[in-house]
DNA sequence: ATTATCTATAGATCTATAGATAATGC
DNA sequence: ATTATCTATAGATCTATAGATAATGC
């Protein structure tokens, strides 16, 4: 209400060495846990085990629970950025990212990055119905995220790779559906064949991939 | 392990018919509260405050937090099958019934049946990674509703209103994709857009709405 | 001197049960 | 007589803090 600059960073605090080793291996952790327990089912007790830290040293790397929350929330983008995003930006835009970043998801899918599928989607709707922080940020990276596929979507269609007929955004939700129904089936039977129906699905609605 | 017909429904409780009453506002209570807190935050004390009661006095109409929740799943059940398959089976087999489980069921999104969106999708995510009886009903209920699409999109194939190329199941694969998304969309960011989106997707796989 | 981590513990909340009282229905 | 519901309470788990000890790095 009265902090003089509402939007800026904290101050980088001061830390050891191995302090900052132990917040990583931490947050490494909660981020994976986080999609299996839930950002709010995973307990200071459960993740202090899970970490072979005693509760209290574990929570005296952070102020309160929903500060860990949002350090999670952090950590899981990183890891998200270096699994999925950063490869697919590797690929020239257009169609070629399109697919990519298509292809980078349900790989990370595959491959397990997360044990309960994607992080976003496992802990977005554990948290659309919980006002807040923790909701405002998961939210915010879902719509980096589906403007990383708009914008994608529209440089194909400018470069004449795709029809201009359903806009960007309606393609990019299109595209979306396929890979959060991927998601869901592949978390909740396991079955590969599952993550290859949105390969299908992609085909049918971006053309082969190109090259 | 020892029980005689492991498979068959336990007798009916002989139950008063206030207590009957007083259970069913319990579980209507329930069902539409764990789409908000989710099947395991949702507390006994919450719940019972939300319904009027004491802790035990509606502790006793249930053995156990499993029990609740597993009782919790089938009125749901009851209350989609009423809201959402009933009406969809009123129209002939084939695309007509396609297309009416999929209005239908974003009806009941738009009509907020449930405050968090589809009941099977709010709690399949937060059950898909948590095995047990719970994890069990809910997915059994998921293969019924896929089926139900699989039967209409095959139908609507032989009677020549689909192509037959996409088969049967990938069709509904695609199909319950954009409906699973307009239900993530619409429970975060609450625009019924979100929604129309998905009908949009919709005409591009089935084509427009028969009649 | 500061940072990292621990033991001990407070206080809230959660599931679950024991035992009692009030209401219902053969 | 049985069913519905309550008060009271046990015991587990959870977030959080106080205060002490050990390790690090200017």
């Amino acid at each position: 209400m009265n902090q003089p600059t509402p939007a800026e960073a904290p101050p980088e605090r001061r830390r050891r060495a191995d302090g900052r080793r132990s917040r990583d291996a931490i947050l490494d952790n909660a981020a994976r846990l986080a999609t299996v327990e839930g950002l709010e089912g995973l307990s200071i007790g459960r993740l202090a085990e899970h970490t072979g830290m005693s509760k209290s040293g574990l929570y005296a790397h952070f102020t309160s629970k929903q500060e860990l929350q949002l350090a999670t929330i952090e950590r899981a983008q990183e890891i998200f950025e270096a699994e999925v995003l950063s490869p697919a930006r590797a690929n020239a835009d257009g169609l070629q990212r399109l697919w990519a970043l298509s292809d980078e998801f349900l790989s990370h899918l595959e491959r397990e990055v997360f044990p309960g599928g994607c992080f976003f989607a496992a802990v977005g709707a554990e948290f659309d119905t919980h006002p807040g922080r923790v909701r405002e940020r998961i939210s915010v990276f879902i719509e980096e995220w589906v403007g990383e596929l708009v914008a994608a979507a529209a440089a194909a269609q400018q470069a004449g790779e795709l029809p201009a007929d359903p806009d960007p955004e309606q393609l990019a939700y299109e595209v979306d559906a396929l890979l959060l129904m991927a998601h869901a089936a592949y978390t909740m039977y396991g079955d590969p064949a599952l993550l290859e129906r949105a390969r299908v699905g992609l085909a049918r609605l971006l053309g082969p991939r190109p090259e």
